[in-house]
DNA sequence: GCCGTTTTCGGCCCGACTGTTTTCAGTCG
């Protein structure tokens, strides 16, 4: 490649703000529209559009059409994008910010900027204190006082922080374990993007039926989790828990649980494709049932199962809900069944104390394993820590808590650094005579990942990369490697590229994971875990592994250490 | 601007809430 191509993410940057400028211009809604669905995409899609537009490929990705493609070929041959450089040239910068504040939209944003003349936040701040804002027609001194507030707290700068769903799923779990042991819950659920499984969540949503609603809110308003109550009505309730996590709920007739439980479980994108196509047939779908059009009659659904299939789908779970295809296969009937946690046999990524940042001894990691229900554990240590002759010394250690914990099997094997120059810090000789290897990036991210990945993954006796990306959720992004090029030789290879369950790491991402499943290369789901409690962080991986449409066949460590010993390379 | 069980034109998800209004526009999820 002669010049650096911009990546997903400043394209569809640069495709939200087009929207927004568009918006605030008060262009044609469907193209706003138009602009943010294409700019989703792109964000969504693992290998590089710009490459797949200057080859005419970007069409190929539903919402994205000629013209939006010829846009990202204006972004790289001509460094802009005209389109949003001539509006740029109309909007003020900061006004574009104002959309940012509660109940400011592009409507109030435009006449704040043309009638009052404000362009900037801070202007923004000295018209509201100085009571201009409720001039404006439609706007009133509350307004003027909520925008206030909120540039007073710094909003408009910053939107609120997403949580890790590593976080965010415990303290939903236990949510739904008080209330359902409450008296007057019938049913409660999960609902939103931690029910999808999604690596970040913002607020956390429950749905629930119940046989007494208000005594079902009051319970959840005064539960122990709860600081504060944000909102309380007699069938929905948000309050904010010691933690700063934000919870909703819902309480709905037992009959329509069917149609909350899926609104609310989202995507939006899902949601707003299966309406489409329902429209389409004359159906038009609510979170309270679903309309028959030319009749008028509503039809509601007590379970998600009997709701798709009442629109002619397979059930969807929730983890595949962000129209991606599953809509589609699940119209056609063709959705296979999905890795789930009870399928995996063996842990095969992770550390103990001889690790210098492991809690725990290899037979406290041995048996907590066999407590879940695993049959082997391939003991990765970091290289560094098992120079100097150690690595022979843990050998015997192993041996010895084989000797304890058999039928279960503790198997050798190392984590192994690949350095700056791709070379790997343990010896090939070494190397061979292990078990399991898992190589990995650790520093020195942005020096040729992808080279030096490769080099790893063609390593005779390298039998998986760990972390792909190294990337640590809500911190640092990780390398920006070449998933097409990696997956494409992992396959080949017969090199398998793991998900890591940390929940901070969760490497591959979906969409990675996704490509990788669908080129054939095995993906063990790890824990990459430094103690006993973190061996229980498979769950996350799991999500996402059906986030990716990985089936069981596809996961390395559904199969017992005697099969996966005979397809290892 | 995209897209097709309405296929190259004419559509494009749905409802609640808020604050402002006398019937609704704009925002939000």
């Amino acid at each position: 490649m002669a010049k650096t191509l911009p990546r997903n993410a400043e394209l569809a940057d640069q495709l939200d703000l087009l929207a927004d400028i568009s918006e605030i211009l008060a262009e044609e809604s469907f193209k706003v529209i138009a602009y943010r669905r294409a700019a989703a995409r792109i964000r969504e899609t693992p290998s590089p559009v710009a490459e797949l537009a200057l080859a005419g490929r970007a069409t190929d990705l539903p919402g994205i059409g000629k013209t939006i493609e010829q846009k990202v070929v204006e972004i790289v041959n001509d460094g802009e994008m005209h389109a949003l450089t001539r509006r740029r040239e109309r909007v003020p910068v900061g006004v574009v910010d104002f959309l940012r504040l509660p109940g400011v939209g592009p409507k109030t944003a435009a006449r704040i900027w043309t009638e009052l003349g404000v362009t900037t936040l801070d202007g923004l701040k000295i018209a509201a204190e100085d009571g201009r804002l409720r001039d404006l027609s439609g706007l009133g001194q509350k307004s003027e006082e909520k925008i206030l507030k909120a540039l007073d707290a710094g909003a408009g700068e910053q939107v609120e922080p997403r949580r890790l769903l590593g976080v965010g799923l415990p303290a939903v779990r236990r949510a739904v374990e008080e209330l359902q042991a409450h008296p007057a819950a019938i049913a409660v659920s999960e609902a939103g993007s931690v029910r999808r499984r999604r690596e970040t969540v913002r607020d956390l949503d429950l749905i629930a039926t119940s046989s007494d609603a208000p005594v079902l809110i009051a319970a959840f308003c005064e539960g122990s989790w709860v600081r504060d109550v944000a909102a309380r009505g007699p069938t929905k309730a948000t309050v904010v828990g010691h933690d700063e996590l934000r919870f909703d709920l819902r309480v709905v007739p037992p009959e329509c649980y069917g149609n909350v439980l899926q609104h609310f479980s989202g995507s939006k994108d899902h949601n707003i494709a299966l309406r489409e196509d329902a429209q389409r047939r004359g159906l038009s779908i609510s979170e309270y049932g679903v309309t028959v059009v030319e009749t008028g009659e509503v039809v509601t659904h007590a379970t998600e199962e009997e709701l798709y299939d009442y629109l002619g789908y397979a059930f969807i779970p929730p983890e595949l809900r962000e129209n991606d295809g599953e809509l589609a296969a699940a119209r056609k009937g063709i959705l296979p069944k999905f890795v789930e946690l009870s399928d995996l046999r063996g842990e095969m990524h992770c550390h103990s104390t001889w690790s210098s940042d492991g809690k725990n001894s290899i037979e406290e990691m041995a048996l907590e394993s066999k407590r879940r229900g695993y049959t082997y554990l391939c003991l990765t240590d970091h290289s560094h820590y098992l120079r100097d002759g150690r690595m022979e010394a843990q050998w015997v250690e192993i041996d010895a808590v084989n000797t304890r914990v058999k039928p279960f099997r503790v198997l050798r094997g190392v984590e192994v650094n690949i350095r700056a120059d791709g070379s790997l810090d343990v010896d090939e000789d070494v190397l061979a005579e292990l078990d399991w290897v898992v190589a990995s990036v650790h520093t020195a991210f942005e020096r040729s990942p992808t080279e030096r990945i490769l080099g790893a993954i063609d390593n005779p006796h390298v039998d998986c990369i760990g972390h792909l990306t190294g990337r640590r959720i809500l911190k640092r992004t990780g390398a920006e490697v070449d998933i097409e090029l990696i997956v494409e030789r992992a396959a080949e290879q017969g090199t398998a590229l793991e998900i890591n369950s940390q929940p901070d790491r969760l490497d591959m991402r979906d969409t990675h994971a996704r490509l990788a499943g669908e080129a054939g290369v095995l993906i063990p789901i790890t824990t990459d875990a430094h103690s006993i409690t973190a061996l229980g962080y498979g769950e996350l991986g799991i999500g996402l592994a059906r986030r990716a449409w990985l089936t069981k066949e596809k996961v390395l460590n559904t199969r017992s250490w005697a099969q996966i010993a005979k397809i290892r390379k």
